[in-house]
DNA sequence: ATGCTATGATTGAACGTTCATTCAGTTATG
DNA sequence: CATAACTGAATGAACGTTCAATCATAGCAT
């Protein structure tokens, strides 16, 4: 059972290092069954088809998103304190896992997002969506749509984490202190 | 000669609305051809292969933004004015343009973008540069690097366009005002 | 312990389809 | 008449998916 769980994982960690490295576009089932040291005709035991497999990977990520994030959110905090915590934690998690980002920030941006996938129930998302939520009922943030909040913020930690991947050595200096945007995102968001 | 421009310009305009629907792994080179009324061995007098029409309509779109953008900048007008401006009107751009925004989206989150075209000189991205290089040296704005900037910038852009665009009918009362984001960011970045 | 059987996972060659690309022939242009 | 654009059927490679055959496991009988 516990080996099922480790073959289904490897697939998906497969099919995920393949899409942040060639998109999708780049990531043919018979490479994917080579990287996870399976056969072509096992994925099919997993999952019903290609696009299958490339929404269980989106749920894969989430998830993994979601337990990094919620199991350091402290709801016994300060909203404010809590905000930073959300925003340090997310960031670290992509951090942590470069290849989940990469995915993540193609499969967002394409159609496999707006089509099928937004309707299903997103663990991470009605997490995110709570999180927001809590921070509207407890007078800490503006009265904002807690998903478009969700989108905005989430949004500017991708690009700062994309920053950091991509000129991760070539301009280290004089940057602006990305950690500034955070707190850029609270003056404009929180109740005043 | 101008035919020829024209029939260029339909066979990348077929393909960025194909990939903005369906995505990278859903223009074939066939569909392509037909809804730009050409024969696919046509595509081939314009284009080497595949990838080059692909690399073709990001410079397209990048051209378009650029021409859009800057010729609505007044350089002699205050710099805060022409930051409300550039935000103003890329996110115009974008709203007229729906398509070059979902493609836009896509490519430049994909494996597309940071191997092959980053190193390409691009128009746009260098005229982004420069206008936030000039906000930075008439002391409008605080030292930080352009091209930081001009990623920020345009994501929040990006982001606020894609939400008008998913969620226009589904909750346009109560929302965040989407225009006062700019705000924030200008108060994040002038020079105070 | 040992052999037998049933169940289900696993394999990878084979299949039919679709794709990017080519090219010999055709048409338009000046 | 020469040049270049244009066509779309042809090509072969690559793809997603299937499936008959093989293997691993666990329960049961001896």
């Amino acid at each position: 059972m516990e080996n099922l769980q480790n073959k289904k994982e490897s697939i998906l960690e497969s099919a995920l290092v393949l899409i942040n490295e060639q998109g999708f576009h780049g990531c043919p089932v018979s490479k994917v069954a080579k990287n996870a040291g399976v056969a072509a005709g096992s994925i099919y035991t997993y999952f019903d088809s290609k696009e299958e497999l490339i929404m269980g990977v989106f749920e894969y990520v989430s998830e993994k998103i979601k337990e990094y994030v919620s199991s350091k959110d402290d709801e016994s905090m300060e909203y404010e304190i809590r905000f930073f915590n959300y925003w340090k934690n997310y960031t670290e998690y992509f951090e942590l896992n470069p290849a989940h980002h990469g995915f993540y920030d193609q499969f967002v941006n394409s159609p496999f997002h707006s089509e099928n996938s937004q309707l299903k129930p997103n663990g991470w998302h009605e997490w995110a969506n709570q999180f927001f939520q809590s921070g509207i009922d407890s007078g800490a943030i503006k009265y904002i749509n807690p998903t478009v909040l969700a989108i905005l913020v989430n949004s500017n930690i991708n690009s700062v984490v994309r920053i950091k991947n991509n000129f991760k050595n070539r301009f280290a200096e004089k940057n602006v202190n990305l950690e500034e945007i955070s707190s850029l995102i609270w003056e404009g968001i929180r109740n005043k």
